[in-house]
RNA sequence: GUUCCAGUAGCUCAGCAGGUAGAGCAUCGCCCUUUUAAGGCGGGGGUCCCGGGUUCAAAUCCCGGCUGGAACACCA
């Protein structure tokens, strides 16, 4: 009757529905509340079919219908699963054994489609064109799918209208997955890198802990970070940029080794390396130090790749990268020196300056000479390590929680494992010296003032945990993201993070039909006026009247509405009627 | 934040020397008992992202905006 109505909802929507309502008719309840038990995958079907034991004679399965093939009394349909896809053959004679054909010619042929979720009985067979099917001796409907899928087919491999569009991929990502099932892979292949990484910690008898993602004081990096408000205690808190001085206090408290999956907060830009929120897996342990750490990471790293890959070499588009231990270790200032030719060790922030303009490296707003030998690095050095490669012994300008070198003057007992020219990893002999530790804050807190919105806040207690003593400790943080994109081949951050960050998109309100008719607007054309799109009364009161009175004219005529065309006056009528 | 690119049917895309909006798949109707990107015949489906301008006439040209992507900038 009213299809009008549905004119926000595509044809194909209101076809489901309507399907919806036969099936009701029918008595079929399209959203059955038992349990479904299934009792094989269609994995193990396609892995372990038999063509002389024919095996899988009752089987109970459950999945999504991908595709109809209907050729009058028989049938073919592809049903998915999580794992892979299972061809099922449908006969009318076998699903209707009496006189009765509906739950055939009606409810299969006609009333299900694409998208919905069934659950199947019957037994497993090959065809004459060799695809291994299930013979259907009985279905369930056990949820209707209201919208149409994207269609997505293949053939010897190759794939036609693949569903590609980012913006929907991500926005959508259970569509994502259900029709590029190889999406799936990828977060499967992440779960494992955690798992392989949680184990190998696990089995070093580290603790796995969990410290406050909610900080009043926010540390542990340079980043700006996301702030709320807790409206109990009236204090303005941070999202954690990371969760270091929590860890350390950990390690202060008595704890050797603690360890943390960190979803941290950093408000800076998106693009394909950065999602404000990402994974992060930091690690301390006491009594030990970097060089130890290094040797740790490289057998953790090792072991991660080969868990998922079965060897140390992958390929990175069209890269080779080799994990096989040791890695090459070079020290900070030799790197500079090796691709710049300058030796800027022992330089003054204006020398350093000086050469970084030489160099053409953009030091405007770079406050301090660790931001600058930052910028050099980044752009003459890291792009030259593809294997993981360690650079070491950093200057103490860039990083205010690593230890002094024990030898040389100026720098830190820290380093990064680079590869592939990305940042995967961070790690220090940990400054356990209170006083100095207070002394770096304090420099810190000088670099806010010229400026550096990212420069480290003082952290007075846990300074106080210093002073009461942490033992020498090394710490370790790697980027789960780019460790992930890494090992799975991906080129954007947004492929390893299953909901990554995008604007939400925008919620029309569509006033009630009530609303429209109060202001005078006849019944008949409130479905029109919504179709020009005109969704609630704020719309109509902001638009272009003669504009508005076009459109609906236009449809008027195109819908074939036994409705005279109406005037400007009566539309002014509907604005000057809406209060 | 800057530059470039894109936005047309449910999906993938064509149309852009301005002149009635197209294809394939999907959908609807009919035929078909081992098909498989099933096939055959017929039908329906569009705020051409939004707003403004130029024009007799705009999906197409111009300006502004929205959303997304890429690159830069920023950032471990």
């Amino acid at each position: 009757m009213e299809s009008f109505l549905s004119f926000d909802i595509s044809e194909q929507e209101i076809i489901r529905r309507q399907a919806l309502e036969e099936l009701k008719k029918i008595g079929i309840d399209c959203y059955p509340n038992e349990e479904f038990p299934v009792n094989v995958t269609t994995k193990e079907i396609i892995e372990n079919w038999d063509d002389e034991k024919k095996p899988f004679q009752d089987v109970k399965i459950a999945g999504r219908i991908m595709s109809k093939r209907i050729m009058g009394s028989a049938s073919f349909a592809d049903l998915q699963d999580e794992h892979g896809r299972i061809q099922l053959y449908f006969n009318r004679d076998e699903i209707c054994k009496g006189e009765d054909k509906t739950m055939y010619n009606v409810v299969f042929k006609k009333l299900i489609d694409i998208g919905d979720i069934i659950g199947v009985e019957g037994y497993v067979f090959r065809t004459k064109m060799g695809e291994i099917t299930i013979h259907v001796k009985n279905y369930k409907i056990l949820s209707k799918s209201l919208r149409p899928l994207p269609i997505v087919k293949e053939k010897d491999g190759k794939i036609f209208d693949a569903f590609t569009d980012p913006e929907q991929r991500y926005r959508q990502r259970y569509l994502d997955l259900i029709v590029n099932p190889k999406n799936k892979e990828v977060f499967k292949k992440r779960t494992k890198i955690v798992n392989s990484i949680r184990e190998f910690l696990n089995q070093k008898g580290y603790l796995e802990v969990e410290t406050p993602i909610l900080q009043p004081i926010y540390g542990g990096a340079s980043a700006r970070p996301f702030k709320t408000y807790h409206n109990a205690l009236d204090l303005t808190l941070y999202l954690r940029i990371a969760n270091e001085l929590y860890l350390k206090r950990l390690i202060v408290g008595g704890f050797t080794g603690v360890y943390e999956f960190s979803k941290d907060f950093r408000n800076e830009g998106i693009d394909r390396f950065h999602n404000p929120e990402f994974t992060q897996m930091e690690l301390y342990v006491a009594y030990k130090d970097y060089l130890w750490m290094m040797e740790l990471v490289e057998e953790m790293i090792e072991k991660v790749v080969i868990d998922l890959h079965n060897t140390t070499k992958i390929m990175y588009g069209n890269t080779e990268i080799d994990f096989k231990r040791p890695w090459p270790r070079i020290k900070f200032y030799e790197a500079i020196e090796k691709y710049t030719g300058f030796n800027l060790y022992g330089k003054t922030e204006e020398e350093v300056i000086a050469i970084a303009k030489k160099l053409n490296v953009d030091t405007e707003n770079k406050v301090g000479k660790g931001k600058i030998l930052d910028a050099i690095f980044s752009d003459y050095c890291e792009k030259n390590f593809i294997n993981p490669t360690f650079i070491i012994d950093y200057p103490i300008e860039m990083s205010p929680l690593a230890k002094k070198h024990r030898s040389k003057e100026g720098l830190v007992e820290r380093f990064e494992m680079i590869c592939n020219g990305k940042e995967i990893c961070n790690a220090y002999t940990e400054l356990n010296d209170p006083i100095d530790q207070r002394e770096r804050f304090e420099e810190q807190l000088l670099l806010a003032k010229r400026g550096d919105e990212e420069a480290m806040q003082m952290d007075e207690d846990f300074i106080r945990a210093l002073e009461y003593g942490m033992p020498p400790t090394a710490g370790l943080g790697i980027g789960i993201d780019r460790l992930t994109m890494l090992l799975t081949n991906q080129h954007s951050i947004q492929e390893v993070i299953l909901f990554p960050q995008l604007r939400p998109e925008k919620r029309i309100t569509i006033d009630e039909q009530i609303k429209f008719i109060n202001i005078g607007i006849p019944e008949k054309l409130v479905p029109i006026i919504q179709k020009a799109g005109y969704y609630n009364l704020e719309m109509i009161k902001s638009a272009n009247k003669e504009r508005l009175c076009n459109e609906v004219n236009y449809y008027i005529t195109k819908y074939k509405l036994h409705h005279s065309q109406i005037t400007l006056e009566e539309v002014e009528k509907w604005i000057r009627n809406i209060t």
